[in-house]
DNA sequence: AACTATACCTGCAAGC
DNA sequence: TGCTTGCAGGTATAGT
């Protein structure tokens, strides 16, 4: 489900509410997510700490602890966090749930591929996986020079390359879409053969898209929702995703529909190149 | 090393 | 109505 304009939106929509808060006591149903849920870390860094700060990092959720403790987030396909005031019932799937002085924070996750790990104090900057991932595509630091080797040596289809953790972060199959169309170049062209201005102007779509997507929420396509709920409205600004037959908004071709690595991939046959 | 295909899991819509 | 099939926003890993 979440890319990262849908992750910045969660996070966002969080923050007021538990910022600052103290986490009195942690609910876990169910361990068996991507990664075991691993209680005991819960019990010893997160009950009783305060929340410092959050952020995004790539598709990950961070929440910063007064003890130096990270809890991680992803949300995989079908994650949801929402915040409740009231004592609710726990809805179907709802794996876990965060007590706070003033309101709950439930993680529910229909699928399972999501994701929720205790870094114990300090231990953030060597935890497995972000060391390794690429850059940030709304940070200063993403540009065309800064791509342009990588890009160079890469034989594999550019949606691929720019669906890549390892090249930019954050890029999922809705944006990669959009962004290729945004940005005229064919889904399946190897990286490498990008010229030197459809660099350029990959890197500028990029940005574009997602930051389009920030201010609209993000994209709910079906069970897309914020902490308070409230779904996004990027869908509106979809050009190609799920397009097929439809025609262009450029040109009026019909949108095509393929698949590459098994993702369903959507472009104009016409615009993009 | 680089790249592709598959596995992981549940829900839902479409087709029969 | 009820069954089967295929597809869904992500990522890790096994295989070529």
């Amino acid at each position: 489900m979440p890319e990262l304009p849908e992750v910045e939106t969660l996070c966002s929509s969080l923050k007021p509410h538990i910022l600052n808060r103290r986490i009195t006591a942690v609910d876990i149903f169910e361990t068996r997510l991507r990664k075991e849920v691993v209680e005991h870390d819960f019990v010893q860094w997160v009950i009783d700490q305060s929340i410092t700060s959050l952020d995004r990092r790539a598709k990950y959720l961070l929440w910063q602890l007064g003890n130096e403790a990270t809890v991680v987030f992803h949300l995989g396909m079908s994650g949801r966090i929402g915040v409740f005031f009231n004592p609710s019932s726990r809805e179907k799937h709802t794996h876990v749930v965060f007590h706070l002085e003033n309101c709950q924070v439930h993680f529910r996750d229909p699928r399972r591929f999501g994701l929720i790990q205790v870094i114990p104090p300090h231990q953030f900057a060597r935890y497995a996986g972000f060391e390794k991932m690429g850059l940030e595509p709304l940070s200063a630091d993403f540009s065309t020079a800064a791509i342009a080797g990588r890009i160079e040596k890469s034989q594999k289809p550019i949606k691929l390359w720019i669906m890549d953790a390892q090249n930019v972060v954050g890029v999922g199959n809705i944006y990669a879409n959009e962004v290729l169309f945004d940005a005229r170049i064919h889904p399946m062209r190897p990286a490498h053969t990008l010229s030197a201005a459809e660099r350029e102007q990959l890197v500028t779509s990029i940005k574009r898209i997602l930051e389009s997507a920030v201010k609209r929420g993000g994209t709910t396509l079906n069970d897309f929702r914020d902490a308070e709920g409230e779904p996004g409205f990027f869908q509106m600004d979809l050009q190609v995703y799920q397009k097929t037959g439809q025609p262009c908004g450029v040109c009026g071709t019909e949108i095509q529909k393929n698949f590459l690595s098994g993702r369903s991939t959507f472009y104009c046959p016409n615009c993009q190149v």
